[in-house]
DNA sequence: CTGTTAGCGCTTTCAT
DNA sequence: ATGAAAGCGCTAACAG
């Protein structure tokens, strides 16, 4: 059980007071009323004499008081705090979500706890705990490859999650999501309609929803197009550059003929991209490549990249307004779904 | 925590405040100790009989607990949580200073509490308060725009706070950033070593210290070659690809002979990169771009990019450790400075 | 080595 | 409309 033994150092101060802090009481003092008109009066709770109300403002704005979360957690076992786990910060698609869930989230005076997990399931879940431990109001989880079993049993125990960009869930808030499978169908359609022979996909790691989404999409508008599909047309990825420098590779490796490559997300289409100039292969005249996610970078490379648009923003944004029904105990959808769609550029004209 | 360990108890939910979450009180009354020892148990402290802490050990284990953070940081003053403000998670360099923090912190026992700013100096100092409040053990700044006296207000009131990538100022527990004056005058160099008479800067926005580093290393650079500088070779952009597209492109317009980008980040560069595409300027022939950070889209982008290599990894990674020694009391310089070298790729050959 | 007694700062009953 | 008392879950101080 070393987990929780947790080193709560202390620099030179006495006890564990509070080092000066101006308290509630300081305030109830300095006012001349109890503690209770004060904490109602930073709550708009009850009614309160104006006069009273007013005064307690002036010493509230006088002495600096802040209110302290952690005490206030500790009493009403919540804290205005929504928590948001990405699988991956140097992905500038959940920055977009996140600043989505910021926007919305200041608005209505709640703060964002974020997390970074680096795609490890351990750590997500872990960090979820930590969130619950902290009495956040609630959780939204990017959880690209979390199984679905494992993320159901996180729900289990886990109370307001809302989901981003995954299907909904059973034990969930809800979830906010791109229609990913139309996406995937879109893209490999606009490959085909250009007269794409080679397609190949490059599907993102195995095992999570997303992956198994962009396959199934894939697969449909192969069948649609009456292609058949050779497997080693699907490579598996890491969603970063790297992963689709060497995703593409393997596909030159093994598919020379491969003229078309549909990507996992835009940073592992710019991975593939590098592959193809490193091999001399020019795109699109000799292979198109296609992203995912239209993130601002896809504008700028070169070529510049066609990509399925997917507004990050929208969906944090969405998520956290989710949340927020659910707490104040009104309807919702269990779930949005946001469509995706096809942004022409360069290197899949 | 696994799922399993979950007994199906619930004292009769008292107050449904807890919502029959196990506290410490339950734990000291199923082992049979007070809470006092299960307290030090949990944290390591005192002597405890092994028997007795075994005890205790399998009683946790048995009921699932996890203590309430919340409830710890009230006693304690502090919570084992260190904050970290980043100005843009979208921008691949900060993504990386957070994972080195992480790494560290995580192997200490620390919590990461992340927050974007978005470039907004009233948000960083807000968020920084709100850390504050939650008694944060510390907190990481990556603070490149605010001007010295502002920051040096809020360390005034704030302790335990280390700079990341800036100059050390009174009031912080250290800084640890990057050689950003040498850095700047190398890339300004290798400009002019490989003989380009009209160099250009892409600044970054005014104000900041960073901003003034890399304008004081291009002057230094250019006057130590001899090389008069226009002011018009100065010029003015936000730290993304959008501004670096337009910076870029009024570089064009004003001084047309350009033949040279010295870029404020990768990013800049890229946009840098797509503004002369756009304007048949071919790079690196007949204008080379160098940008800063070395992030992993640079060895990606087409053509791949000349940077000065940033390890923020290791800036994170660093700050964590001066926190964490300035926790315990250890002695550490005031600053440590890392060294960043010129990594030469197709852009500025 | 372990238990007892007080809080930490705030909110929540209940009174008034 | 306001106040008094009683915790929330945990740790600090001082016994023993």
């Amino acid at each position: 059980m070393d987990k929780m033994t947790q080193p709560l150092q202390r620099t030179a101060a006495r006890k564990g007071s509070n080092e000066g802090r101006i308290t509630i009481s300081d305030v109830a003092r300095a006012a001349n009323v109890s503690t209770q008109t004060v904490s109602r009066v930073i709550n708009n709770k009850g009614e309160i004499r104006p006069e009273t109300r007013q005064k307690v403002l002036d010493v509230i704005a006088s002495l600096g008081y802040r209110p302290n979360p952690l005490a206030r957690g500790l009493a009403t076992n919540r804290t205005a705090t929504i928590g948001i786990v990405v699988p991956d910060i140097g992905n500038p698609f959940f920055a977009d979500v996140v600043r989505g869930a910021e926007d919305i989230a200041r608005e209505r005076g709640y703060r964002i706890f974020l997390a970074n997990v680096d795609q490890d399931p351990d750590r997500e879940e872990s960090t979820t705990w930590a969130m619950e431990d902290m009495r956040v109001s609630g959780i939204l989880i990017c959880s690209p490859r979390q199984p679905d079993e494992r993320l159901a049993a996180m729900l289990s125990r886990l109370d307001r999650v809302v989901l981003i960009n995954r299907e909904y869930v059973p034990g969930a808030v809800g979830a906010v999501r791109l229609d990913d499978l139309q996406a995937s169908i879109k893209a490999t359609q606009h490959s085909i309609e250009r007269g794409r022979q080679q397609i190949v996909l490059l599907a993102g790691r195995p095992g999570g929803p997303a992956f198994r989404t962009r396959l199934q999409g894939f697969r449909e508008a192969m069948a649609a197009a009456g292609i058949p599909v050779d497997e080693r047309q699907i490579i598996f990825c890491t969603s970063n550059p790297e992963g689709g420098y060497e995703a593409a590779d393997r596909a030159f490796d093994t598919l020379p003929e491969t003229d078309a490559l549909i990507c996992f997300n835009d940073l592992v289409a710019i991975g593939a991209m590098r592959a193809c100039a490193d091999r001399g292969i020019r795109v699109p005249d000799d292979v198109t490549v296609t992203g995912f996610g239209d993130t601002i970078l896809a504008r700028m490379v070169q070529p510049s990249l066609t990509t399925m648009h997917q507004p990050g923003r929208k969906l944090g944004a969405g998520g956290v307004e989710m949340l927020l029904q659910h707490l104040l105990g009104e309807a919702h959808e269990p779930e949005i779904v946001v469509a995706s769609k096809l942004v022409i550029r360069e290197s899949a004209p």
